[in-house]
RNA sequence: GGUCUGAUGGCCGAGUGGCUAGGCACAGCUCUGCAAAAGCUGCUACAGCGGUUCGAGUCCGCUUCAGACCUCCA
């Protein structure tokens, strides 16, 4: 396949660059997945769909892709670095449930929620919890290199002494000296020397749950860890692509690349793609905040800021409708926009089998192909393919009201060009017609409605040509004192 | 306080110097028994103030406002 150029914006260099793989057709790409102790809500389809779409491209540019997403199953701290517990245990000692119950529970919720969205899998998903050897390794590497430091039988990342040799904070634009000038000075209670130190391993408080053995103590992993070792281990000491929220630039990925840096001397991912926030009433939409809408609630419409339910794929194109590095606002007007222009985008995908060939096109379709491809290839800019798209749907329409002609194989490749743009690459499914239980419940309650006038006004030969009709169509009407029922057979 | 983003028409949201983004909403028309759909037409905005330029939403400066990160977070 003839792969134009992909141009992504690189976080490292805040310019857009030209994507060239380490070793093509190979591409090793990393995306930060969920930490599993709540159910999945808006704010977590943004990346999973950002990276899904950049997933496919890649994927039909030819490219062979390995696709890391793991799930942090153990090693985010509460509350304080050194004195909170263990997430995932804290919310399994409320719930009365084993850790890794919880960590399962919330797995299977975000799968499903993914599978909703049309998001593919990952190549590999990897938990934190089943690679805690990787993380001592790394650990111990890093140690050995001199860029950390034992203390009380937690192992800390020395910040310091890193930032003498390379830069800490190349990534968010930080310069050590600046942070450490706005910080208060320790209490003096703590193991690490300097407050920009991160745990690498923490000693577990004897009422912690979660631990494994390790060199320095019982313990668990540091927060930042399992993603250098994860990916290290997958992708090798360099790959392509780090993806991953842009609230986790800082501290999250930074440390990372800290970590990846002291233990092989270099970096780890050469691109670096954050996806923004969405934002509801302009403000992020987050756990902590206690504003976000689960993906649950969006589909039911059963929240309080919600007018209506929404479905998985409106929630999908709503998202794909902005471009990954903006803020998008959340609101019932724009979700509404968003399900009419699906709808709009996928009536006229339907209607591309039924268009009629002549023998002359009144347009020329040459240049969808790359108009599609050029949008993409500049940094995922799905508004400005949806926008082209949109341009097809108008000519569709009008091929289909006969205001404009296409030939046999201009229609053939239209219908190509189209459909896999719209299914292969933005990954919207076409869920128009299968919402049918709801539709028929309320056409039944229609029908029987007219049936029952009929009946009131004795108009017999109107409501048995209704009864006979549903019979025939395999619903069998029961009436009753109190109304009628009905039921498939 | 530090670092960094952003401010586009009723709503959402593209656009890094010159030619109408697009969707939704709204209004009129065509089609039509009515409606819907579809088509056509209209709605032409870029926070404010300076500057650079033949020309700026687009570059530079200042002001105002908003947001993110600096603590777990997608």
């Amino acid at each position: 396949m003839a792969a134009t150029p992909l141009v992504l914006y690189n976080t490292l260099s805040r310019t857009k660059e030209q994507f060239v793989p380490l070793k093509a057709p190979f591409v090793g790409l990393y995306v930060c997945g969920p930490t599993v102790y709540g159910d999945p809500h808006l704010g977590h389809a943004r990346p999973a769909i950002t990276f899904d779409l950049l997933y496919r491209y890649l994927g039909s540019k030819g490219y062979r892709v390995r696709y890391v997403r793991n799930i942090t199953d153990v090693g985010h701290l509460e509350n304080d670095a050194d004195e909170g517990e263990d997430k995932i245990t804290k919310k399994a000692r409320l719930e009365q449930l084993e850790p890794m119950e919880v960590a399962h529970h919330y797995t299977e919720r975000y799968h499903d929620a993914m599978r909703e969205l049309n998001v593919l899998t990952p190549s590999i998903e990897p938990r934190a919890s089943g690679h805690i050897i990787e993380q001592i390794e790394l650990t111990r590497e890093i140690l050995k290199k001199g860029f950390a430091y034992e203390s009380n039988g937690s192992v800390y990342f020395d910040v310091e002494a890193y930032d003498k040799k390379y830069h800490y904070g190349k990534l968010s634009g930080r310069v050590l000296e600046d942070m450490l000038s706005n910080t208060r000075t320790l209490d003096g209670q703590s193991d690490k020397r300097n407050p920009f130190d991160f745990a690498l391993w923490k000693k577990a408080a004897p009422e912690h749950i979660m631990r494994w053995p390790s060199p320095w103590s019982e313990g668990f992993p540091g927060w930042h860890l399992e993603c250098s070792a994860m990916s290290t281990r997958y992708l090798g000491e360099q790959f392509d692509i780090h993806g991953g929220g842009m609230d986790l630039m800082f501290p999250h990925h930074e440390c990372e690349i800290a970590q990846s840096t002291a233990a092989s001397g270099h970096d780890a991912a050469r691109y670096w793609v954050h996806n923004n926030m969405i934002t509801i009433n302009g403000q992020k939409m987050g756990k902590s905040l206690g504003n976000f809408i689960t993906l649950e609630q969006l589909l039911s419409g059963d929240h309080p800021l919600l007018e209506q339910p929404y479905s998985a794929m409106t929630i999908r194109f709503f998202i794909l409708q902005a471009h990954y590095r903006s803020t998008l606002d959340f609101s019932n007007e724009a979700l509404q926009g968003a399900e009419k222009g699906y709808e709009r985008l996928m009536k006229a995908v339907a209607l591309l089998p039924k268009l009629k060939p002549a023998n002359t096109s009144t347009t020329d379709i040459s240049a969808y192909r790359t108009r599609f491809q050029a949008a993409m290839d500049d940094d995922l800019n799905s508004p400005v393919l949806i926008a082209e798209l949109f341009d097809a749907v108008k000519l569709i329409n009008q091929v289909y009201d006969n205001h404009q002609t296409l030939t046999q194989k201009d229609i053939e490749e239209l219908t190509q060009q189209v459909t896999f743009y719209v299914t292969e690459i933005l990954g919207l499914r076409n869920d128009l017609q299968t919402d049918n239980h709801q539709t028929l419940t309320k056409v039944m309650d229609l029908v029987l409605d007219i049936r029952n006038t009929a009946k009131t006004n004795k108009d017999w030969t109107t409501s048995d040509q209704i009864r006979d009709g549903l019979t025939k169509a395999g619903i069998q009407v029961k009436d009753r004192k109190d109304g009628t029922d009905w039921e498939l057979e």
